[in-house]
DNA sequence: CTGAAAGCGCTTACAG
DNA sequence: CTGAAAGCGCTTACAG
């Protein structure tokens, strides 16, 4: 899911007034003729309740229609079953794969996620963690380890586990599940490097909210840097990122600098884009010049040429994510408190 | 989000039990000198507390780091600002922007949604919308208008508002907003006739699960027919559909039969698959084959040759059902029970 | 195994 | 504008 904090300024939110179950467990237990905590146990442990009291309540459910409150619920037992996972973008397939492996683990432990979308906007993620808080989840999970000191002193007053995924690094508030974006910056860098390249330029979309594409670039002007190489200034766009801004930047760096000889893309989209659009304009690569991408989307594999990116294990990195917070809430170990997942090098021929 | 229906069967869920408000309402009521009501006032309508009290609730809401018990309200209120949107799959792209609609009116609105993942499963949907009735929210959106008996019944005893999004046609529930797939089939079968093309197959993935495929290709066989052109069974995979998978099923057309001129693909990504395996095997498209996709994704307007397919106003088709909700909620004027929204063709190269 | 009582933290509806 | 009382629908903790 997807949630945002109220926006309503001056008009108080309509909401049904109306009960919608108005079958209640007290309904159910007067039909079963027992006392209703009787069907509150029949209901949440059922092997505590003789089977004839159990059947009578299961009847009763069935023939009132009973579906239970889960507010009344989770006020009385002050426990709920929703975790909050908080994203930057739901149009970036990169999140929806992490959010997924999320899911899988906490589905499987009972726990229900709610996803919300802070639009690469850190104000809007504290405001999401505030309206969160109010529904007392028994952890949160966010996405990267940047975020505003309001955001920091909520979670940190919260008291409950929270695990920030996306990025390796120090945790700024409680544990971390990520790989070092620098680190893969580097790594491509040097392959680059290895392959003969020397002008390398780098595009990015959004740099300044992408933080992490901004690492990723730190990490090859690191490798430029160890290899004397030059380091240029990225071609970026301000608010835009999508696959055929990868084509039009791709046009733009060689009328720029023609001198170009290799472009590392922040992600696959661009560098999918810059492909495609190299296939169109009849531009060689890697002949003229080669084209390198982050993330290791299928598609890569089915380019011509294929692409040069690097994988990183999203799926398995919320798994861990979820894993971590999971044995926290029930007081397990949950290992180290951070994490590296690390990515892969995968090497096609459009470098 | 996205939430799942608890799975665990015979252990109870573990959840944290510590308040984690400590602060309640009371708290902050002492703290500033008034009554309980007063700060519920305060906070959720300061138009109604004079200037002098308001002021102290929200030093006392400061000092004591309050954030509000949100299950309390909603217990007490009998509302919930939560709605549950239940989808097929997040892995695509089709249903996150369909949601991504939805999300921009609710959250205008003051609402937040929920976002639950069926897997394609109609009965897992039917477990997902008893869980979330349990919530009581104030409307439900579902994809599609296919759903088990027991949805349909929990549904109609809910007696709040349901809108069915996806695919038009008469609502199963409630209200209605969506294209005919079958009309687009049709379409894209009548288009791949007036060009010129006789040997037209079509390739699907999953058509079993995604029955709205199916309704396209129900649309091209009636195309077929009026044409008294050969239909052809088509070409599927019980359990993948993606960007390989065009590519595979593209090979295997050609080679099962020959003679084929056009492939009309369920989606794009299966044709964008194809169109990249024909660039890689140099197979001439559409000289060879014609190719035709549908969605209308960006990338189909990026390769070469570009992908003729049809356009679903995804983002549109939700906001329109979150619109015709909130009306229903708010006892206003919903306006037709059922809407098409239609789609467009877009003829390029690849046909 | 079953139940009566108290309470979770809010808001509604009624007074003043 | 402000408040005391009652209650939302459950579960906890204590008895038997």
């Amino acid at each position: 899911m997807v949630a945002q904090p109220r926006m309503a300024k001056n008009s108080r939110i309509m909401r049904a007034k109306s009960p919608v179950n108005s079958v209640t467990l007290k309904d159910v237990a007067k039909r079963a003729g027992v006392a209703p905590i009787t069907v509150s146990r029949a209901i949440n442990d059922p092997e505590s309740v003789s089977l004839a009291l159990r059947t009578a309540v299961q009847n009763a459910v069935a023939e009132l229609g009973y579906v239970r409150n889960r507010f009344a619920g989770a006020l009385a037992s002050a426990g709920s079953p929703i975790i909050p996972v908080l994203i930057p973008s739901l149009s970036n397939e990169v999140f929806i794969e992490v959010a997924e492996g999320i899911q899988e683990i906490f589905e499987a432990a009972g726990y229900e996620i709610l996803i919300g979308n802070t639009h690469y906007d850190l104000a809007r993620e504290s405001e999401l963690v505030r309206t969160f808080l109010g529904w007392s989840p028994p952890g949160i999970v966010l996405a990267g380890l940047k975020h505003l000191e309001s955001t920091r002193q909520l979670l940190r007053a919260f008291a409950r586990p929270v695990v920030e995924v996306m990025e390796f690094g120090k945790p700024a508030i409680d544990m971390n599940v990520g790989l070092s974006h620098q680190k893969a910056g580097r790594t491509m860098g040097e392959h680059l490097i290895a392959r003969g390249y020397t002008e390398i330029g780098f595009v990015g979309g959004r740099l300044a909210a992408d933080y992490r594409a901004a690492q990723r670039l730190a990490g090859l002007n690191q490798a430029l840097t160890k290899a004397s190489l030059r380091r240029r200034p990225p071609f970026t766009h301000e608010s835009r990122t999508d696959l055929e801004l990868g084509g039009e930047k791709l046009v733009e760096a060689l009328q720029h600098d023609p001198t170009l000889d290799a472009l590392f893309f922040a992600n696959d989209d661009l560098a999918v884009g810059a492909l495609l659009r190299a296939n169109r304009e009849g531009i060689d690569v890697p002949g003229k010049v080669a084209i390198a991408g982050f993330n290791g989307f299928d598609i890569g594999g089915l380019t011509s040429p294929g692409l040069t990116t690097i994988v990183s294990p999203r799926r398995l990195m919320g798994q861990m994510a979820a894993q971590k917070l999971l044995a926290r809430m029930r007081n397990e170990d949950p290992g180290p408190n951070r994490v590296d997942v690390g990515y892969k090098l995968v090497i096609r021929s459009s470098t």
